[in-house]
DNA sequence: TAATCCTTTTCAGATTATGAAAATGCTTTT
DNA sequence: AAAAGCATTTTCATAATCTGAAAAGGATTA
């Protein structure tokens, strides 16, 4: 009678499910996490689990800080991303939709990592037009003055919003006023701020936790960018966004 | 009386072990994989791949293609080096081996993986001086008339490079045979070959199956290199791909 | 239509993972 | 300095789970 989701656990293996949930744990974590902490989170047994982190160990995919016993990810899926063998390869997957962003806007798209408090540009299509936002892969810019950056800090609270206005003008106030209408309309705004004459608009990508795990933005000529023009390309963003979100959410083929 | 390693199986989970092995084979795999080869491979009973399998696609670190019944990485490791949260995140632990190369040798380095055939620089640090090799982090070049591409082709059979010598000049047994030399030395050379003026020193970095990941190169003034200064670049250069490689085979903290 | 090959499912039995509890190690408190 | 507190690690008997042979299912070829 009951009609039970596609996979009610029939054939399943529990000791790797349990491993590859705690796997998933530890690589979603801000910080090294405690047995202790997967312990409350994903409340299995201590024993239980100090024999998966052990497998997890053995095989390269966990490691664990000898000092602190607190457990990171480890080698096996750190480095995922510099093997760049396969024809699908990660980047390959992911700068088509910007391309598509390109192609519906006419203006330059890039997306953006956070890397060491700052964002970095690490793929990107640029616009066809003569008069053009150039496309700096590679390119480190600050979080709480740039689109790209602002998209970072949308669901931020006012404590970790203090660590990044050190170096700048902006204030607290006004910086949380702007990512409160940012979370509201979906997109974060640059206007003539961090670059003259250049205006840009910022998206965030987020993973299934609803936490940024990257950005998009557009760069254009502000001379080239009204408030109809900031709509449509914000919605353009915005769908990208949802194709990468879908990506990592295993919709492929 | 027989010393075993540190680990010979106890308190491991085997059922763990054997999906987390399942998972690096096709990881490393060049291509999609199916049961069969994993089979072949690693000598489990069929049954018991498959609910592994079932289980690692259940929990999203394995996908299958529908029509090819064939596996391949799934969107939980997939899009790992997009999670930029962490202070330790992937670029932070390359790019300062690339700094440290720089400072020895003056010149500027950066780092390749393959993308589409071809090779593509995600990270890099800049030479100081007035007149210097640029760094483009994005670009894009060609495998086969390139330091850092010609690395990628280093330990390559002659099947495997006919498909990459279509559009150059290039013919197949004056690559082959500097190929060969490269192996030899640890190191690809590219004397004013791809661009003008410009000399180029290449190593490739590799997995724990020997297997090429990603490469680095060296470029500078062709007028500041003599053979001399090759030797101690590559040098240098070899010494930063071992470091990256024990990063990937886990010697953190 | 039969044959071949590969993937998927079934199921009973045997191995293996589990979890309570104890041990260890480290830090803080008294 | 001793003891309490807290977290990780190990132990071990037993219950639960994974394993693997075999068969079914599905797709392609002869």
């Amino acid at each position: 009678m009951e009609q039970v989701s596609k996979n009610d656990g029939k054939g399943l293996i529990k000791s790797v499910q349990k491993s590859l949930k705690i796997l998933k744990y530890i690589i979603d974590a801000n910080e090294d996490v405690a047995l202790s902490d997967i312990q409350k989170a994903l409340d299995y047994n201590v024993s239980t689990i100090h024999h998966l982190l052990k497998t997890l160990i053995e095989e390269g995919f966990v490691s664990q800080n000898k000092t602190t016993k607190r457990y990171y990810i480890g080698p096996e899926i750190f480095f995922t991303w510099l093997r760049g063998r396969r024809p699908e390869n990660y980047f390959s997957r992911v700068t088509p939709i910007l391309e598509e962003c390109v192609e519906a806007t006419g203006e330059t798209t890039n997306l953006f990592i956070r890397d060491n408090g700052e964002a970095l540009c690490i793929t990107g299509s640029e616009s066809p037009k003569t008069l053009r936002a150039f496309l700096r892969i590679g390119r480190r810019i600050p979080l709480p003055c740039t689109a790209a950056g602002k998209a970072f800090l949308i669901n931020y609270t006012r404590e970790e919003l203090k660590n990044y206005l050190k170096d700048t003008t902006k204030d607290l106030i006004s910086l949380e006023e702007e990512l409160k209408i940012s979370r509201q309309r979906g997109y974060t705004l640059e206007i003539n701020e961090y670059e003259e004459m250049i205006t840009a608009i910022g998206v965030p990508v987020f993973d299934r936790n609803g936490r940024v795990i990257c950005t998009l933005s557009t760069i254009a000529p502000s001379t080239r960018v009204d408030e109809e023009r900031i709509e449509f390309i914000s919605n353009k963003l915005m769908d990208a966004s949802k194709k990468i979100s879908e990506l990592m959410l295993g919709v492929f083929y």
